[in-house]
DNA sequence: CACAAAATATACAGATCTGTCTATTTTCTT
DNA sequence: AAGAAAATAGACAGATCTGTATATTTTGTG
């Protein structure tokens, strides 16, 4: 078995299991033997597929990533071509998140937090995600007209991630609606 | 001994050592043992004074909420009596802590994101400091002369605590000073 | 000094943690 | 069907975790 085999119905299946658990309830609160259980998974075959907790965790988060993106990005698509719709489909994305079922706020700010250490590999990792969203927005912004995207996409990463926070332990939507009447107002001073 | 005393030096150092490590590495990482004998305390004296791990943590989240406050509300005085001058001086006491030694985010968002279950004593102790925070910024809003002091706030509590979590992962303290030039529009738009 | 309260050291329980090892069985490919 | 690869069960190591029990010593106060 090649440790560094990227994809297989075993290893999908496993982080899966792992990535609802770990979100549902944290990544240290959560042990690897509860995983396993829960997966109906033996060990070693965790222990094939990848080196350690640590690395597990990354690749999950990493997976996360592509998935967040990739979901809010189609939503931006299905707003249209409109820039200043276009950004804003943003909030209206992030409504339907907080929203949804399981939602237990931002995995990446969690995982920031439980290793709050910047130079630990999943804080790293973690934190790509967000630099990664703010160069979408960024485009986003400039394409609405932003003279400073860079500084408007900031602006709108600080919001998004207190909405999300705040969504979180409050458990209502209506963070994304404040969230979405303040960035259509920071557009438009931004443009103007 | 009574396990509801509120301060002896002990008890004190025991708090101060914990608060310490918690902050550092985080809530769930570090062990009642390594605070021991970090602090050169006994088990049972620390089992004296607070019932479980989670109740010495829930003082100490209590503590920081006062302490942080004081502080806080220690610059907005020291900023004189013009209503604008007093809410940006919230953003100016950001970046002094931000660039603090040990700063390593915002211990309340940290303590959400560790016990992610919104009815979990520790989660719910945590999101009170950020509702009294809301509520003071409430009221620096109000009296600058905001037409929805309460929207405001929200509003102003979303970028804070994104620009805290940005200032934590980046180890930056410019997120203070664009959090606050965002905040001075936002404010001018509210009492236009 | 004498008494009471507080703090101590130490051992212990029982669970849990990550990770390893081995031997067996299943699954897939040729 | 035969051989290789993957997954399995299960024990095990060694550390760590929270919390308890007990007996002793220190500390503070009358």
């Amino acid at each position: 078995m090649s440790a560094t085999a990227q994809s297989s119905p075993k290893r999908d299946h496993l982080m899966a299991t792992a990535w609802r658990l770990f979100y549902r309830d944290g990544l240290r609160a959560v042990g690897i033997d509860t995983i396993l259980g829960e997966a109906g998974v033996a060990k070693m075959t965790l222990y094939n597929h990848f080196a350690s907790k640590e690395e597990l965790i990354i690749a999950i988060l990493e997976k996360r990533d592509l998935e967040f993106r990739t979901s809010l990005m189609a939503q931006v698509e299905s707003a249209g071509t409109d820039p200043e719709q276009r950004l804003l489909a943003v909030f209206d994305w992030l409504e339907g998140w907080f929203g949804s079922e399981s939602f237990k706020g931002c995995v990446f700010i969690r995982a920031v937090s439980e290793y709050p250490e910047p130079t630990h590999p999943i804080h790293q990792t973690a934190w790509r995600h967000k630099i990664a969203v703010k160069a979408a927005l960024t485009d986003l912004c400039g394409a609405a007209g932003a003279k400073d995207a860079v500084a408007l996409a900031e602006t709108l990463s600080f919001l998004i991630d207190g909405a999300i926070v705040t969504a979180h332990a409050t458990q209502t939507t209506a963070p994304a609606r404040s969230a979405r009447i303040t960035a259509a107002q920071l557009l438009k001073l931004a443009t103007a």
